[in-house]
DNA sequence: CCGCCTCCTCTACAGCTGTAGTGGACTCTA
DNA sequence: TAGAGTCCACTACAGCTGTAGAGGAGGCGG
């Protein structure tokens, strides 16, 4: 499978943001991880900003990609299985997506101060919480929609803290957390 | 009141962090923002590890001095006190010392690939905890130590979203949110 | 008055960065 | 086969960065 090459870059940029942050994020830096001759990244994304704005469209590709599959599950959604799905997607989220994870911080951080891509991120977000929405509305909660955007911000903050904070919690306190936080929405 | 040199140019590097991010977090745009002149910043922090550190250290004493107030209170605590210490410290987090608050995420993410930053904003990490377990020990949770930490991260989520991300929630559903977490807290 | 020491500013410099442009290899069209 | 077009590797270059060091201003002890 010889992938696109602007593929191919935009996820050798989304390893290297997550190594290097946004200083060490530079045409070269990109080049070196995705194994391709110096300039081939300067090539195909001319600016530094335009570069971010692949990466960005390419981790919402993956997101979605990934979570595509909970959504489409059919009848109502009791506190437990909810509490499954949501423990799952914050494990994927610590572990095989770990560098999309902190690269999408990265992001979210550059984009207080860059217009075009915040414009795109909050494109990405809206979609992520219309997924939470979605997934409170299958359970019977009572405003689904604010109750969805405040449980992506609160799950957010669980996972920034495993990965760039203290990481204090384990496993069970995380699954604690959600179920707490999902039964509160649903009262 | 002529602050020390160090102390002025940590409070400079505090705001340029945060206006700019890592990639502009340089010597001389601290120098700017600082108003002194050029090479300044280079001669009290010789490297940019030693400014970061220093940053945070700064970050940390800013934080006790706000929040130090904050536990001296005495009694038993309710819900709804609780919900007005936390809003209050929540929107203080938002407003006042937003900079701060940016530059924060901004040295979390950096802490990943630097130990010796990683190791004081552990340190500085751990004291934000004790204050949440010493708050809810004051209100008589359940295991305050780890609904402590659970809930510093989620507040920490939302005001990642308020400030870098979609920012969706107005102050009435950050106060309804902090009800409901506290309220878990204390079941 | 002299010499010393501290605090600071200024300058030097090698290395890296963003971005643009040149030119070659390869592929398709006729 | 000739020519045009596309894709890409490489190079150029000005600007900025981290860090080190030289040197000067001003105060202090004698």
């Amino acid at each position: 499978m010889t992938t696109d090459r602007r593929t191919l870059i935009a996820d050798a940029a989304i390893t290297t943001l997550a190594a290097e942050g946004m200083r060490g994020f530079t045409h070269r830096a990109v080049d070196r991880d995705a194994g391709l001759p110096e300039g081939s990244t300067s090539y195909y994304f001319r600016t530094r900003e335009a570069l971010m704005v692949a990466t960005l469209g390419r981790m919402a590709e993956l997101d979605m990609a990934e979570a595509g599959p909970v959504p489409a599950l059919g009848g109502v959604l009791g506190l437990d299985e909810l509490t499954d799905i949501v423990t799952a997607l914050i494990q994927r989220f610590l572990t095989t997506s770990r560098a999309r994870t902190l690269a999408r911080y990265e992001l979210s951080l550059e984009s207080t101060r860059r217009p075009a891509l915040r414009a795109r991120l909050l494109e990405h977000g809206a979609a992520i919480r219309a997924m939470g929405e979605h997934l409170l509305t299958a359970a019977g909660a009572p405003e689904p929609r604010r109750r969805g955007h405040t449980l992506v911000a609160q799950i957010d903050g669980l996972v920034f803290d495993q990965v760039a904070g203290a990481g204090s919690l384990d496993e069970a306190d995380l699954r604690a957390a959600c179920r707490d936080m999902l039964a509160s929405a649903l009262r």
